[in-house]
DNA sequence: GGGCAACCATACGCTGGAGTATGTAAGTGT
DNA sequence: ACACTTACATACTCCAGCGTATGGTTGCCC
């Protein structure tokens, strides 16, 4: 029964920090990463942060790069493991775009491709889901040059899909109209 | 033989500014559009900018209401003349996505969607093109469900699309590469 | 050819956010 | 119980960028 009440009130460390800047982005992207507005909200001040990081700039590689390792492991290697392609298309469209927070922050880093930092990341983790998308067409029966145009328009599919729901509330898709837009979306995209 | 010679230094009107405003959109997105930017570029001073508007969201509006009053009279009236389904859509996809200015302020509008002016417009704008690719693919057999599935698709890639290739240089598609794909993406989303 | 209005320059104030300097409290070993 | 490291607070400086105040210049019109 000690003083553990809301704040929560035990010392920071730098993961602390990255994991809060990443929650930050992904709810009002890279632009609102602010020291002070995130010392607030780890209930202390600049004071701290300057501790653990020597610059704002140092804190955004490292939470991205953190993301980023998230990101190889869980998403993709899960997925992976599905033999049959077509399957293996519908679980990725089924598990991505559904509105969790690592789409939010694919998302606002979508929206910040101009400052430098997340470029070079950016052309990673997109180079990547490009060869994985590109390898499940091929094994679903398409030639390499229409797998490898066919993977190009998913993942701009992908990526538009995010842009038009995640920021602009376009469709504001419900539930059963979303599972039907991914059902159209296999029938289209997927090769029988 | 006047000096007359680079900066074509006569006075300049609201018009002046504001096509000044979307050429710097198109070049470095929304952030990069400060006044005393601008005005540098333009060969004047902030002191000529306040004369013509009031502050710089004013400037931004009315730069983007300007845009859009151009987007509605040219790209869609154009292709809307066309009345086979099929080349009118293969007629969009081409004309879409050269990298010309106009892309470029749509793809910057997409990466600001946060601000609060820009998402009415694009609402707007967003709103007509997927009417647009609704009635075509129904014009070209598809049912109506269907329709505003495909609809949805072909949008979110042509969103996906111009955020991986003007802001990320990912797939960097050549010529002949970018047409190859272009049909690509015809023979897999328009129906025979 | 004087006057008014449009256009622009210069110089300032103000704010937000990054980064620094320096002191202080809480742990932790010994 | 003392030194030493870790973690944080407070109080600054610095800079970019918006907006304002004010006065000067150019063009037009009569």
């Amino acid at each position: 029964m000690e003083a553990e009440t809301k704040p929560e009130r035990t010392r920071l460390s730098a993961e602390d920090w990255e994991l809060g800047a990443l929650e930050l982005i992904a709810e009002s992207g890279i632009g609102a990463l602010a020291v002070e507005a995130l010392a607030r909200r780890l209930g202390v001040t600049k004071g701290s942060f300057y501790w653990h990081f020597r610059t704002r700039e140092a804190l955004l590689l490292s939470a991205l790069e953190r993301w980023e390792r998230y990101e190889e492991r869980d998403v993709l290697a899960q997925i992976e493991t599905i033999a049959e392609p077509h399957q293996r298309l519908r679980e990725l469209f089924h598990r991505v775009a559904r509105e969790n927070m690592h789409a939010r922050i694919y998302a606002a880093l979508l929206k910040a491709l101009d400052q430098p930092v997340v470029v070079p990341l950016m052309a990673r983790v997109s180079g990547q889901r490009m060869a994985f998308l590109t390898r499940a067409y091929r094994e679903a029966g398409l030639a390499e040059a229409d797998a490898l145009n066919r993977a190009r328009l998913t993942y701009a599919a992908y990526v538009g899909f995010l842009q038009l729901n995640l920021t602009l509330g376009l469709p504001k898709l419900g539930h059963e109209a979303f599972d039907e837009y991914v059902e159209h979306m296999i029938r289209t995209l997927v090769p029988e």
